[in-house]
DNA sequence: TTCCTTATTGACCGCTGGGTTAGGGAGATG
DNA sequence: CATCTCCCTAACCCAGCGGTCAATAAGGAA
């Protein structure tokens, strides 16, 4: 980015391959096994690379896992920032839900590793802690706020707060995520959440009996 | 308890006492830090007792491990066990819900070490998963039984099949859960939340304003 | 007392972990 | 060409790990 990188291209690139190589290797182990049953020698081992070169590019493994975290962190931020268009509350809701759970779905891994990271409560990455604490802030007030958009235009239920339907619907959101992680088939059926949610939120109709046979495959864990 | 145990009484409390001694130390090092992360060595110093001993009583540290999950567990089946009682079905179900929630509360530390743990993935304590997922199981067999009697009698919403109330129930429960085990503070307001479920759950008018003024301390995460 | 079993320990062992170091090859610069 | 810098490696270092063992203390039983 300064005047010192009019440098050559093929090292450079050369040094980025191999940082890259390094970095897919490690976030695969870590995320896959944990930091602490992962050793440097596997992930150089894993990076076709020597171990040596590992703490050439990164002082330390401490140093090497953070750089993990951002880059697992990375498809968090874009994802969920761009939740607008002309679509009118009620949809937008569904939308927002909808992508939390399919964010979910294709994320589990990472998402795993994460909690497993924030559950353990090790002091030394609060970063990880607040910056995940940051995101879920952020999508609790964005939810918050179109619930009580919503419920001005009488499009929803009022009988609670926006603030506390906000809070409530994102635990059963958490709850269907654990379920999410938990369950090894990942098996779990989307459309029969969103159809229950739908259901709750705005007190639709079930899509189809009554009342007889349950739906058999909402598996919420 | 076989014939053999007509020994001397003082060498095997002392034997117990060693054994119990470093089975609460190992609990609390394995639960706060996790297995990886806590050295023979440190238990055996927590236990204020040579590492050789512990070898003595457990053949290895799996072995110990596996002693310590039982240890922790222990409070687990009881405490789900006798939910009778000459209470009405509603009553029954705020009740369990309950005693949940404050089951969660009061076990959090260990709750944390058994979900990080089954979040590992580890195939190796596979024993503990389908223990957990057998308890788990047990309960929500139990809440479909309830709503579904409570259904009949007409004493709640019919809107859903029992099962599928039930498996959506304990997915905000689930989430509610993480919110316990996220917040610092410990400051979550059980009876907000008691409050909310049980206008769901029973269609139930608010306790006090019908709409206005959020009641402020809900914080279900 | 003597003997036998049960508890307990300090010292030890092999090995793997994170981390270092000395040096080699390749490309740019002069 | 020589030189300098950047990548990269094989070989090494050693603290700490899980685990073992020979020796011992502390009681019963005889």
């Amino acid at each position: 980015m300064a005047a010192t990188d009019t440098r050559a291209v093929s090292s450079e690139s050369r040094s980025q391959d191999s940082r890259d190589e390094i970095l897919k290797a490690a976030s695969a182990l870590f995320a896959s096994r944990g930091i602490h049953e992962t050793s440097m020698s596997e992930v150089a081992r894993a990076a076709r690379v020597s171990k040596a070169l590992i703490f050439w590019h990164f002082k330390t493994k401490e140093d090497l896992f953070l750089a993990v975290l951002n880059r697992l962190l990375e498809p968090y931020v874009i994802d969920f920032a761009e939740e607008a268009g002309v679509l009118d509350e009620k949809a937008q809701i569904t939308k927002l839900v909808e992508s939390y759970l399919l964010f979910v779905r294709d994320n589990a891994s990472s998402i795993r590793f994460f909690i497993a990271q924030l559950l353990h409560g090790d002091r030394t990455y609060e970063v990880l802690t607040n910056q995940v604490l940051a995101l879920y802030d952020g999508y609790r007030a964005l939810l918050t706020d179109l619930i009580s958009r919503t419920q001005e235009k009488g499009l929803c239920s009022r009988e609670f707060p926006a603030q506390v339907t906000a809070a409530f619907l994102l635990s059963t959101l958490n709850g269907m995520l654990l379920g999410f992680l938990f369950v090894r088939d990942g098996g779990v059926d989307l459309e029969g959440a969103m159809g229950m949610l739908r259901q709750w939120l705005f007190r639709e109709a079930p899509p189809s009996e009554p009342s007889g046979v349950p739906t058999q495959s909402v598996r919420t864990l």
